[in-house]
Parts: structure tokens; C-alpha cells; sequence
DNA sequence: CCACGCATGTAATAGGTTACATGATTTA
DNA sequence: TAAATCATGTAACCTATTACATGCGTGG
């Protein structure tokens, strides 16, 4: 549903599915990604649904391109999707499951390395969604009020993913310091022979 | 594959499939979901591999259960995912491409209103792990260090969820205030009639 | 002529959801 | 006796990944 939803949007102006994956490649790679295997045969579901009609098209280079349009039933699906509530699909984070297990290692040092490697992953994210940021904000001397509307709301979606990661980094640095106290309080404070 | 090794961290104790979701529900819910109808068939695939060993033993209440117990191979198989690289699959974030693409509604005011519903749904999110941290820190006098390895991992967890989600809920925050922003311009600097 | 980018597709497999079927035991 | 909870499972379908096949056109 999604994905269809996400193509519909995309299709703006007439388009191919290569063009589209690279769409998935740089725009929309915060929040979503395809790949083209998954994109021909669901472009062509939609056009068997009436969302989509198609039309063979010489390219400039290559072979000939299939060229997709809306048609109005797929504009009035893609509104449909737009003025629904906030769809929450149970979001699946792996890293966080394996650091929830890592006790089972039974290695502090193991998962103080994991934060280590976890902080960098996504300190690289970060910055590439602030690169995209300060791409909309140059050359714009009232940013952001001289923003097209699409500009601007690429903007929120950049906004959210940046104190996002920025906070996830933060709670890795947290993480480290708390795990550096705990080393310290094992080889401190707790007796190697019981009390009994 | 990170579903087989959760179910491996999970099954520390012999367990059946029935006690695992419940794991899915409470413990794991905010990194990770699985049906009953999911868990089974997997469970039955690690066994043919040699990851799992079951055997059917009565039960208090209802009817027999199949209790799996893990293998040597089984643990060898969660230490290897467990020491490898931090898993960042490819996420997926429907609400953050209907916020991208709902300037084509063309309406501020829609963007406002999903924002708004947006920001409750992540407040409540936010509230549920900050529960589940104080039910961690309750009765502890010297909390966090006198958490069980297992709890204090959890802690590292929920600590990255809730930095995350507080951060989200302020970009909402911050996205309606440029919203408001933006529409007052709307109406007071751009002229109806173009200058020209 | 070869490598690269353009362009479309298929096949096999894996991962996940929804709906349904079955039946035991306990509690109200 | 009806409803809730315990417990296991199947079937159909949808979503996504990986690998492979095919062929055009341009530039080095």
C-alpha cells in the first residue's frame, strides 16, 4: 500500500521506473527504498488497477522507456493515502534488538564496542541529512519562507530525521558513559569472594 | 534472519511459541513485532536446521505445548549476530513520506492537522518506554548500577527510543510553528493580484 | 571493442500479515 | 453454559531482496 502510494506520488510529471529508483536513491532514501525489481511489476499492478496508464516512449540513450501517468483514480487513491491518519507500520529495528540481547554475550566490552560502531552509523546519517538541509537552505536568503511548497515539505521530513538521529547519537554517548561507570563500579566496588 | 536470532535471545529459558509473543508484545515491542502465525513455521525451519530442540510437555492450563530449547549450534548462531556490525536495514517511515509528499494536497492546513495527530501518536509512544524505564528504576536506591546485566541492556534500549521519540515529538513541534510562520506570510506579503 | 550507463524485465526466495480452524481448561 | 485464555497450527496473500537475462547507445 505504501509503496504504490509513494510511486503515485512520485509520479508528478510522467515518468519511467528507472527514473523513479532513483528517486528511492536520493530524495526519498531517509524514509523509504525500492529497488527496480520490486518497481516494474507493482507499476504494473496499479496500471492494471486504473491508477496508472502507460505509454512507449524513445529515450535519448538506450532502449525505448515506458512512461507512466496518473490518471485520476490514481490521484484520488494517492489523496485518500495523503489525508489519512499517520501510518505507523510496526517499525523493525535490528540494531536495537541486538543490543537488547547483547547481556547474553556476557561482555561489557562487547557492547560498548557495539555503541561504538551504532554512534558512528548513524553520526554518518546525520550529517548526510544536514547536508541535504543546508542544499535547501543555499542561495535562499529568506529561508525558509522562499521555499516551494515541496521544498518546504521536505524540510519537516528533514527537521524529524535530524533531531532524531542527532538524539540517537546523544543516547549512544549516554550509553557509553554509563557503561564506562559500570566497568569502573565492577572492578571497584564488588568483592571478588561472596559476603556470604 | 533477525527475527531467527531474536527468537534465539529469547528462548534463554525453554519456551513455546505462545510465550514468545507475549515477549513480542511486552518486552520487545518497540524494536521488533511477530505474529503467532510467523513465530511457528520459523521456530519449526531453526529446528530442521539444528538451531532449536523441541519436545511437547503438558501444561497447566490448555492444551500440550511444544517447548524449544536451544542447541549449541543455536547459541553459536545468536553469538555471531550478536558480535557482528550493527544491523541497519533498510527502514521504512510511511508517515515521514505522506508528510513529504502532501504538498500536493495543497492545503497548509492538512499538513497542520497530520503533524498535530503525528505528534500525539509519538507522544504516547514516548510515554509508554518512559513507563517501562521507571518500572526499571522503581525500588533501585542506587539505579542504574544495581541493575541486572540483562536490565541494564534493556535500559541502554529504551534510552536510544526515548531520546529519539522526544526529539521527533519537538521537530513536530517545531514543523507547526514554521507552519503557522508560513501561513501568516501567506496571507499578509503575497499580493492576490501579481506585480507585473 | 569494451566498459559504462540506460532501460526493462523474470525467477526464486525470504519475510510478514490476515483470516481461519481446532480444541482444552478455567472462571463467571 | 458461555466467554476468556491457553495453545498450535494452516492457507492465502502481500511485500521485499537477490540474482539473473537481455539489449541499446555512447565514449574512451
Amino acid at each position: 500500500m505504501s509503496l504504490e502510494c509513494i510511486l503515485l506520488a512520485m509520479i508528478r510529471e510522467p515518468a519511467a521506473g528507472y527514473d523513479l529508483r532513483k528517486e528511492f536513491a536520493q530524495g526519498a532514501r531517509h524514509f523509504w527504498s525500492a529497488e527496480l525489481s520490486q518497481i516494474y511489476p507493482t507499476l504494473e499492478r496499479m496500471e492494471r488497477r486504473g491508477w496508472l496508464k502507460s505509454r512507449r516512449q524513445a529515450s535519448q540513450k538506450g532502449p525505448q522507456r515506458r512512461v507512466y501517468r496518473r490518471t485520476a483514480k490514481g490521484a484520488a487513491a494517492l489523496h485518500r493515502w495523503l489525508r489519512s491518519e499517520p501510518v505507523m507500520g510496526t517499525e523493525r529495528f535490528a540494531y536495537i534488538a541486538q543490543l537488547a540481547y547483547m547481556a547474553s554475550l556476557g561482555d561489557l566490552r562487547q557492547t560498548e564496542r557495539f555503541l561504538g560502531q551504532l554512534r558512528d552509523c548513524l553520526f554518518r546519517f546525520q550529517k548526510l541529512l544536514e547536508d541535504a538541509e543546508g542544499a535547501l537552505a543555499q542561495e535562499r536568503p529568506r529561508f525558509p519562507d522562499d521555499l516551494s511548497d515541496e521544498e518546504f515539505h521536505s524540510l519537516l521530513t528533514l527537521r524529524i530525521g535530524i533531531r532524531s538521529l542527532r538524539a540517537k547519537v546523544d543516547a549512544c554517548d549516554e550509553g557509553l558513559n554509563l557503561i564506562a561507570a559500570r566497568q569502573s563500579r565492577l572492578t571497584k566496588d564488588v568483592p571478588h569472594v561472596p559476603l556470604d
